[in-house]
DNA sequence: AGTGTTTATGCAAGCGTTTGCAAATATTGG
DNA sequence: CCAATATTTGCAAACGCTTGCATAAACACT
């Protein structure tokens, strides 16, 4: 007799719509689409009975059939090259709790087995349920940008300061981070200080690799070629840049490689020549890395604010979303030297 | 003066649909639906003809649509509990390359931030657009599982055996890998062997306590509780409980941290009473994330196939989507020691 | 040629929302 | 009390795609 009972009965396997709750609470779905949205003009007497039925039925919203109605999803896309370096899960972290702050979802997306594929990766992204786009690619995304910007889809990029599109974008001070950690060195007494460099197709490589550069000049050390090694930012380079420079005829008193991984391995070829850190020599890395403190010894390192470059990039990212004529901008955060214990001032020979 | 943005012109960039594409074919728009899902019985040449035209307009889906109409979507979500711990990495890296070999995206869902809606969070995604859902989270999952048995969504746990719920799901051996390591310690000559557990709702926290105890007792050894720590799997407490365990009156001369991310603590708890690993205590961990090999000593550890577990779920998922009749799988892949340098035999005391 | 099968293709009905437009109702000022 | 205005609500048309049903074409066979 009652009909309101067949909660369970009909639970099953239909979900619960908008036309359900509308059912529910005695008005038509687009008035309880209304006060989903928080919609201005809803009687205050129905946008409780609509929320009250919502809540009662279980509803949830169906982003496939919100977004293709041309509402928004409240999910953001994260483009990442891939989960396995912690220095992408710091910055996401930074993303992540800003947007939970603004309740967006977040969708994550690894490129690393779209090699050649970017463009039509990129717009199956964009065509998708996200709102926007945070881009923290392995090398310049060049094609990413050109499908992004054409159909003018809200995205920032991280970390990736050389590209001339005019996306917003938050990186922080390579430069000058390089700068500082090489002058640490200097001050404590090296001369001969070794460079291992980042994978050069990125921005953030060459403007370290001048920092340390340009800290010597300061200095009036010379810079001297053979010193700097060629890295990738991955561990194994780190190690085998390491082992080039360690053996040298005239080997460094102190290194410098240009991210935290890289650093690491420079410390295993370390070990396997039997030198130890900091007595035989001082190395300093990039990044600040959780693991960094984690090592031993500690490292000291120019520790670049991952998470919060993440934050800020949602952010921006959540502007332009809210306001798409605002002029893209480009945000850099400082750098910090931490100081731990993978240096010591050089030993006078005897 | 008024000027004509040409901005508005170009802002028509309407997406290509597959009605755009069904025109430049000259056919109709479900014939071009049934090649885009390589239904059977299109004629070749047609086929062709479709194809081509998709290409040269640079046709991508609309997966939305796709979904909404009843299609898949090719995307599984992945619920995990945040990206701070490189454990978590690991398994999505594994996922990830058995997703990618079946061409499907994915999702990343992180739930730190849901504590207390995870019902209403899972439900959102089941009713979203991914196929299928892979769960590696933090405490027994029974919200969501609930949730997702009622619409019997394709589901997989990964590491939570103690669930009675009829899902699919894969760990490993965590009884066995924890014997192995005690076993291990004990015939290196260690008799007050210390224990750090994990977060005891967990059911690998209980198995390795089991393990460790069950190694103990079959070498005639006694069990003492004073000699177990409480852990949560984080660093943070490792460190505590080690300080614990190192400070009682009588200290173990070894100590088993039930991951490796709480070993790191062990080691700063260590280092701190100014003792040394191995020479004054071994200590071996659980799971062997890539830091374990990075920090000093090499831990030894006992290695959880971590990206195969990932692979192997990422597995079982799909199959479960092809075949939703399919009954519930459970694969418990093996554990292995690894040896590095975190451990000695025990010194005779003089 | 006639009948029965296989293929191939098209039509139209959704899938669950959002939203412009219009109708209905309430509120206000005169 | 009425017209004018502001506030609420409903209807219907998308959004881009899948799919059951129907129709057409192609190919067997008698």
């Amino acid at each position: 007799m009652n009909e309101i009972d067949n909660d369970s009965f009909q639970k099953s396997h239909k979900n619960v719509t908008i036309i359900d709750v509308a059912r529910a609470s005695g008005v038509s779905y687009s008035t309880v689409s209304r006060v989903l949205n928080g919609y201005e003009f809803v009687k205050e007497d129905t946008r409780q009975r609509v929320l009250e039925a919502a809540e009662k039925l279980g509803y949830v919203a169906n982003l496939q059939a919100r977004s293709l109605a041309g509402g928004h999803s409240n999910i953001i896309g994260v483009l990442v090259p891939g989960l396995d370096n912690s220095y992408i899960g710091e910055i996401i972290r930074g993303v992540d709790e800003e947007l939970a702050r603004a309740n967006y979802d977040l969708m994550l997306y690894t490129t690393h087995r779209q090699r050649g594929h970017e463009q039509r990766y990129v717009n199956t992204i964009a065509n998708g349920l996200t709102d926007g786009l945070l881009l923290v690619v392995p090398e310049v995304p060049t094609d990413y940008l050109k499908a992004l910007s054409e159909k003018s889809f809200p995205h920032v990029l991280i970390d990736q300061s050389n590209v001339r599109d005019s996306s917003s974008m938050v990186d922080s001070t390579n430069w000058q981070g390089a700068y500082d950690a090489t002058r640490y060195l200097i001050e404590l007494g090296h001369r001969r200080i070794g460079f291992i460099t980042g994978m050069m197709e990125l921005s953030s490589a060459g403007e370290r690799l001048d920092g340390y550069r340009a800290a010597l000049t300061d200095h009036s050390i010379p810079f001297l070629p053979e010193l700097v090694a060629p890295g990738d930012f991955w561990q194994r380079s780190g190690h085998k840049s390491g082992l080039q420079l360690l053996d040298l005829p005239a080997p460094p008193t102190a290194i410098f490689a240009s991210n935290d991984l890289m650093a690491f391995g420079l410390m295993e070829a370390i070990r396997e020549r039997n030198l130890s850190v900091p007595e035989d020599i001082s190395i300093v890395g990039f990044d600040d890395i959780p693991q960094s403190s984690i090592v031993y010894p500690p490292l000291t390192t120019v520790r670049q604010p991952l998470d919060q470059m993440g934050r800020v990039a949602a952010r921006l990212l959540l502007e332009q979303i809210e306001n798409p004529d605002r002029p893209p901008r480009r945000v850099t955060l400082a750098t910090q030297l931490i100081i731990r214990e993978s240096c010591a001032a050089l030993k006078e020979r005897g």
